[in-house]
DNA sequence: TTGAAAGCGATACCAT
DNA sequence: ATGGTATCGCTTTCAA
């Protein structure tokens, strides 16, 4: 095809108005609740509603109204294909199931990262009357000042800490690292390294030279890594090749180390990867833990110890706060959970 | 937050009419070219829609002219958590890019598989104005003539054959199945088995048939599997275990294959992991060829052969016929390629 | 409890 | 080339 028939002429309010014999404000009243309306009138009503397979014009209810019923899921990402975002699919899942639940639908978009490209999409958000932004901000920089200003509701989602003005949330991640690093290190591995991006202000770097602080044992070696499958290949094959050069921040290093904390699980699945293509076993040569609890850590070979992110939980957070009356600027940190596996070393795991 | 600013009252049309001195119509006239317009007031026009930050009304201009300019693009899934199609992300990037150009925003809901429910849901579209919607069938049964009643032009994603009356594409599978086992043929193993759904009817199936009746080789085993991982991982266990049962329309089975075509990469993961698990060496052991070429066959451990499906092309495809003035109800078949990797015992692969 | 009617903001037809 | 204006379908006062 395409499809489609002529369409047989919608009926409107004013045909069921008529069918019922009843004005157009009843039958508005009666769908809407908006006024008392007897029973029999009620009835009637409905009945031609049912009847002429009557649906309420939702253009011309935004328009009337301001409100299309509907929130935005803007998906920034800094790749050309989009959606890349990993977290992408968990939190549209969620995300649209809990607008529904409140009598809105979920309009899903991808844009680039640039900020003229968020302001112009906000500014499209309004001018179809749309509710309220959800935005996956990750680590794409936001202009909140800008975006304030287009009048629209919005709140950022996997958000790693604060920033004045905007209503955010994102799990505790530095905790999550810590977690884990404390996991291999319990293990008994004399120490453990640190795959990541190159921030010392990052909330897993920082957790994880906490942890190792706690367990009075030196942290290191830190090896940069893109948060992408081949950054983490790449730098998985520096590991073993034994060429893991010394990061900032990092306090040793130029020796494979015996456990790895991986900042994310994409990054860890290159990591994994680059260990298979050397020959380096993963737990018994160097065991890893990594961040994320995405379904890849899962299937994964071995299946990755992940410090899952409670996505779910988030992205039901998000609209209720969107959507709340009393709208506040806060962020919200999420406690997540440590998943056991097999590549910290742990006897087995479950798929 | 939620942010948000009590709006800077937004300039309707007539505000833009005003400042530049001209009628609403020659607003309108101006930012459409609906009607030729004098140079000079043009500018003054798009001087005053620039001072005053004009932007139309979309909900205005839906309930007006009866077109939201959106597309719709429904994901049926049967699983409960939702977007569990794994190609939804990547049809949905592209469909969204396609939509965009031809100036039309993407609309992305998720539905349970249930005929009502994505009949309810093409109900919501048409009272939302949208314009055209894009189904991911994969294989969710579709009610065409009940979808067809509500009016609205759609068309089928991901879709094997051809049905009477609707417009539908898809990779051709057949000739994919052929191409992977041929190209496993190729290698010397002496047979090679199936692993996925139960289905003789299946193209896949077919094509692997076919494959090895060409080539003159005894087809076999069949091993049934769901197209998940945890459904690729049972049929792993039982052909690692030579286990491997006689499916219908087997030719032969009940011990452990050579090479192995697998329906699915989603399965073939499961696969590698069942395998994993009882120390089958893939390829020494096994040698497989999957079948989508996503990404999670490029980062399975060893590398996946698969065939893959060129979703960008569908995708820019199906928009194309959606919103074309002469709509068919033709099925479009599309070619797609095998891409080697370490699984079918090619030398290496890039990653 | 019900009805009449005034818009919401844009489009497009009909004049001029 | 430009200006009036009816209209799209619904919500919501205001009166009755």
């Amino acid at each position: 095809m395409t499809n489609g028939t002529p369409a047989p002429r919608k009926a409107t309010r004013r045909d069921v108005a008529r069918l019922a014999g009843v004005s157009d404000a009843v039958v508005s009243y009666t769908l809407n609740g908006t006024a008392p309306v007897a029973a029999a009138t009620a009835e009637r009503v409905r009945a031609a509603v049912e009847q002429l397979g009557y649906r309420p014009n939702q253009a011309a209810r935004a328009l009337r109204s301001g409100s299309a019923d509907t929130l935005a899921f803007l998906v920034p990402s800094s790749s050309d294909p989009v959606f890349t975002n990993p977290f992408f699919g968990e939190y549209a899942s969620t995300l649209e199931a809990a607008a529904r639940d409140r009598g809105y639908a979920l309009y899903t978009t991808a844009t680039s990262f640039r900020p003229d490209e968020v302001l112009a999409r906000f500014r499209e958000f309004a001018a179809r009357q749309i509710d309220g932004v959800l935005v996956l901000a990750g680590d794409t920089p936001l202009d909140s000042a800008a975006l304030d200003g287009v009048g629209l509701p919005w709140i950022a989602l996997n958000v790693a800490s604060r920033e004045r003005g905007v209503a955010s949330l994102g799990t505790d991640l530095r905790a999550g690292a810590v977690a884990a690093t404390t996991h291999l290190l319990e293990h008994g591995y004399a120490s453990v390294g640190f795959v990541g991006q190159d921030d010392p202000t990052e909330p897993r770097y920082i957790g994880w030279l906490q942890a190792c602080a706690a367990a009075g044992v030196p942290a290191g070696p830190f090896v940069a890594a893109e948060v992408t499958r081949p950054g983490g290949r790449a730098a998985g094959h520096r590991i073993a090749d034994d060429r893991a050069r010394v990061g900032s921040g990092a306090h040793h290093g130029g020796h494979r180390p015996r456990a790895l904390f991986v900042a994310s699980d994409r990054t860890a699945v290159g990591v994994l990867r680059a260990f298979h293509e050397r020959g380096v076993r993963v737990p018994q040569d160097v065991a890893i833990a990594s961040f994320d609890g995405s379904s890849e850590a899962e299937y994964a070979w071995p299946g990755l110890t992940t410090f899952r992110q409670p996505v779910d939980e988030m992205a039901r957070s998000a609209v209720t706060r969107l959507l709340a009356a009393d709208r506040d600027h806060a962020h919200e940190l999420f406690p997540g959970e440590l998943v056991l596996r097999r590549s910290c070393g742990c006897p087995d795991d479950t798929v």
